[in-house]
DNA sequence: CTAGACCTTGTCGTCAGCGTCAAGGCAAGC
DNA sequence: GCTTGCCTTGACGCTGACGACAAGGTCTAG
């Protein structure tokens, strides 16, 4: 299939594509006119990348589940690698899951804190404007 | 006070405090000799949109709390405006928090899954290397 | 023969909040 | 007068994952 196909297939755009082949993730063949030429198993591929960007990956996290799939495996996350990888976002999104209940619970106060003092300089319905 | 000593004073830099008044944020008073000069109204507006940067807001929105504490309130967030922008903000905090705690769950699987997948394959304490 | 629908490479633009020079003016101490 | 150290404006760089456009080659249908 052509580069429009599997763009179509994948749910991307062609620029998309061309751009994680300059990035070294997707390897297509080349037809006589200079074409590339993409089998099932890359589109397999690109759905990976796609899923895993999705989830808040970069390009580098995803290599070794390209290679994963590569390497002949039905999942990318099998591989030594990628369970790495796994392990690290997971603990990030942990950390960043703490931040951001941190700044959860401070807006919280932030305007509880307003909400009050607008109770208070307002202590009826309506304000000073008679 | 000058600049240099505003940044040190902010904890950043002077060139930070160009960008906030290149952007409307920042009003200081100019001496003779061209040099920005603030008081300690403008450090405490600094230290405002610092604090609420940090926290994860955009320039944009630190706008209502600056123009708060222009107004002579002593916080930034008792204004109308700097409300509205607080309960949207934890909105968007809440949201995200779903969606990350979502991907929590789909790492914490895909990782419970590929674990199990290699118990499976190496069923004992070693490889199948002697 | 030509229109149109693909494809190619290459380059610049985007968003945000600055960092990092560059080239020069101003003030103060020795 | 000279160095040091602050200040000025201006302009490019950075990060990431692309979008958008240009200029041109290729294949097919009519």
């Amino acid at each position: 299939m052509l580069i429009g196909e599997l763009a179509e297939r994948a749910g991307t755009s062609t620029r998309t594509l061309r751009y994680y082949e300059a990035h070294g993730l997707v390897h297509p063949q080349r037809s006589a006119n200079g074409y590339r030429v993409y089998d099932e198993a890359e589109l397999r591929v690109v759905r990976e990348i796609r899923a895993l960007l999705d989830v808040g990956f970069g390009l580098e996290d995803v290599r070794p589940f390209v290679a994963c799939l590569r390497a002949g495996n039905a999942s990318g996350d099998v591989c030594p690698d990628s369970v790495l990888v796994l392990r690290r976002k997971l603990a990030e999104v942990d950390d960043y899951l703490d931040r951001l209940g941190a700044v959860r619970r401070q807006l919280h106060t932030q305007l509880s804190h307003a909400i009050a003092h607008r109770e208070e300089t307002c202590p009826k319905k309506r304000a000073s404007a008679p």
